[in-house]
DNA sequence: GAGATTAGAGACCAGATGGTCTCTTTCTTC
DNA sequence: GAAGAAAGAGACCATCTGGTCTCTAATCTC
């Protein structure tokens, strides 16, 4: 790998935080030239603009944070304790990248304008909904989860909830907002579960 | 009311939609001049900060959100309905200052400095959850809710949902997330009352 | 190690930024 | 309608913005 291409990386990763903490109108050229100790003409040979970086590393902070939450979670059990790992993990797990999710943070940095980040944004939320859906359908279809269950409905529900809860706990500093989110949506899962009981005690 | 008083009236609910839609590092004083069609001159007079407009903004915004949310909310039935009439007039009235809603908006614009929006933001979030609080305490003590009803956990939950789900609405132009998290809440709001038949049929 | 290529420094640019200050115009009050 | 007060215009300022361009220094290839 020849060096230039190794110091793209490293400003990409240096400027990642920078830009899901102020976001682009609140983040300067100046400010990645002092995390990366780089002068201009130095970022400018690897980013012909400041929106290109942007995307860049928003594209880095969205594949990190995808990474940390999905490495890993406990698939052994059934279907219902999967969707409660993977909260659980959201919920327990700080971001990769700091200054919280940089799907949420760019979804509202960029929604007046910036096609180009919010056409990103689009695609993480799109993919992550088709992730979960992915799941739910498998517990339908292995008769866990109750076959009148929508799974975009679930789904939709799990990704704005977590991200509600996060922006709060996040506002507040404290975890309160993010308890109390997974405290609602493990017993929401519980609620789809096809209970061989439930269906029949009553 | 003098002339002065009421053009800052105007410079305020015109600078409002600016502010909520691009955030503060995006906004600049040549956006509300050209808004409010004043001087520069004409805007320093009535405030001594782009800061200051700032949030003098974002309380307009806030006061308008909140009157427009609340404002004739169906209480004629029980508390339950009380509640899931309060989901469905955040979902179905569109945000009184456009750009969405403006305790999300400026949560992420002010959580890494500036604050003074910081604290208003939080101000506005307790301010929420204390008035749903009230309302589900209320159910309880009539016995309409679940006594075991955490309403910290239950108003935290319609908070993070419908502000997560306004996000994800926004940014993918459908209405689909807002009316998915109105689906839930409202079974999730059904769950907890304290019907007798509940109580007895098993 | 020579020659070619790539990476980076940093001066430079035009335009925008938030903010100030003075002067004129418009209100308000009597 | 005159005098005083309030409101607004707009020139001005230092600083910062994203971006370019040239020149030097480091690295890669053979």
């Amino acid at each position: 790998m020849r060096k230039g291409e190794l110091t793209r990386e490293r400003i990409v990763a240096e400027a990642a935080p920078i830009f899901n903490r102020q976001g682009f109108a609140g983040s300067s050229m100046q400010d990645v030239m002092e995390a990366t100790g780089l002068e201009k003409g130095g970022l400018y040979r690897h980013f012909r603009s400041k929106e290109e970086l942007a995307a860049e590393s928003f594209r880095y902070a969205l594949a990190q944070a995808v990474k940390l939450r999905t490495d890993k979670v406990d698939r052994s059990h059934g279907v219902v304790e999967h969707l409660q790992s993977i909260v659980k993990r959201f919920v327990e797990t700080p971001s990769a990248v700091p200054g919280g999710c940089p799907l949420m943070n760019t979804a509202i940095d960029a929604d007046d304008g910036n096609p180009v980040l919010r056409a990103l944004v689009k695609k993480g939320f799109s993919e992550w909904r088709a992730r979960l859906c992915v799941v739910i359908e498998k517990g339908i279809g292995s008769g866990e989860i109750a076959q009148e269950t929508q799974p975009r409905i679930v789904a939709n529900t799990m990704i704005a909830t977590l991200e509600g809860a996060l922006m709060m706990s996040r506002l507040e500093g404290t975890k309160t907002a993010l308890q109390d989110a997974q405290t609602t949506l493990d017993s929401l899962l519980e609620g789809i579960r096809n209970s061989v009981n439930k269906a029949t005690e009553c």
